[in-house]
DNA sequence: TAAATGGTTTAGGTTAGACTAAAAATAGTT
DNA sequence: AACTATTTTTAGTCTAACCTAAACCATTTA
């Protein structure tokens, strides 16, 4: 089965979308996704129905089938490797990396990925947090709750972000707040929601609500 | 000024052809060249042509412009960094490469190259000798003599291969021939041009007339 | 329940890159 | 100088992926 990597952008849009929300998935909001028009979506959507990539209702929205789901994770395997390898060994700052990971991942070559994966150790997630699946489509998940919901005292590690763009990780850069941080909540403040954190037992810092709901903490 | 990945191809062909002779390449010859047809050909030379990329002058071939001539330049440079990537970091085997770099070749993030090369701590030479381009389109060459000129008795360093096969480059491998190998010529069998070779100062190994001609060395 | 609204699909058109078949130009041979 | 063989170009199709505009469907609202 071979994809156009069009068929893959597609795939991996309707998979992202359908992490979110549990419902199938629009056609509008693939549309802006992947920053084209609805009308070409529809085009698309007929052809990964063809492939029984997805299986689609028109008017209903589209779910992803067994063998799209697969191949979906597959091509995040590859984004998500590429991501570790941008940022662990040619030392790209995290904001710069998913416009080119997404072109990288759309080199479908088993044996490089395989090579990647080796060299990079196996690793089991990428520079945001996020898990890398295996080559089966496994995925390694750790128990990750929002920052706003930890309790007060108990300690975690910063364990992904919910979003990537680039000003909000420019934010945490600034903050010194990264993957992989020791942190514990400090104080929770009742009329806006913002957090007192302590982090690496060193920096107190201060995030607000909206802030704080992007951030997913694995509780130690 | 954006180039579609298939230009770049074409560039890359015209660019490599014309390294080979002298003259302006032909149609036919790139045709080969890209595993297309003429007619396509003539079509893309067209588009170039308006691009000012190569000079056109229809029935009488092609030849590079200075601006097409820095654009195939710099496709080179990323194809042959990809390739000592695959290499040295990943650990792949010579014969796997140039498809797997023919793909990652097409990324044009000067960024992302500029990373890679430093990364791979500026190298001069692609794993089969051939030299990489720097940033401004400048090639260190190295003094190279066919093997079957090199004289009896001088010692040199194997510099390049002419044949990229993987049938060629198995059997090298096959005979402990390697880029950078220290070797000398023992002997000249006159009737039918083969070769005695000391591989290393240890091993000594016939190569056939067909085998040296495709064998450049770097004379010490 | 009928109309308005908004999301979705269809219809038809565009572009890039390829193809085949046919026409045209070049080069070689008498 | 004309004829032939070969190479190259042109002309006309095809497909994938996109677009706009128009039609269509489902849902919400009056």
């Amino acid at each position: 089965m071979l994809l156009t990597s069009s068929e893959g952008k597609y795939l991996k849009a309707i998979y992202t979308l359908s992490a979110q929300g549990k419902e199938a998935v629009t056609t509008n909001a693939i549309a802006a996704q992947i920053g084209t028009k609805a009308a070409s979506v529809s085009d698309m959507l007929g052809k990964l129905a063809e492939k029984e990539l997805i299986s689609y209702k028109k008017y209903y929205g589209v779910t992803l089938t067994e063998k799209g789901h697969k191949t979906a994770l597959n091509i995040l395997r590859r984004h998500r490797l590429w991501e570790v390898f941008l940022v662990d060994k040619l030392r790209f700052h995290w904001e710069d990396i998913p416009e080119i990971a997404a072109e990288l991942e759309l080199l479908d070559h088993p044996m490089l990925i395989r090579k990647l994966d080796e060299y990079l150790g196996y690793p089991k997630f990428d520079p945001y947090g996020d898990p890398i699946p295996d080559e089966f489509g496994d995925i390694q998940t750790k128990a990750r709750v929002p920052l706003q919901d930890m309790p007060l005292e108990m300690t975690g590690k910063i364990a992904a972000v919910k979003d990537n763009s680039a000003a909000f990780l420019r934010y945490l850069d600034k903050m010194g707040i990264y993957i992989g941080a020791r942190m514990a909540v400090l104080e929770k403040v009742e009329f806006d929601g913002s957090l007192e954190l302590m982090i690496d037992n060193q920096r107190k810092v201060f995030v607000s609500r909206e802030v704080a709901a992007n951030i997913l903490v694995q509780p130690l």
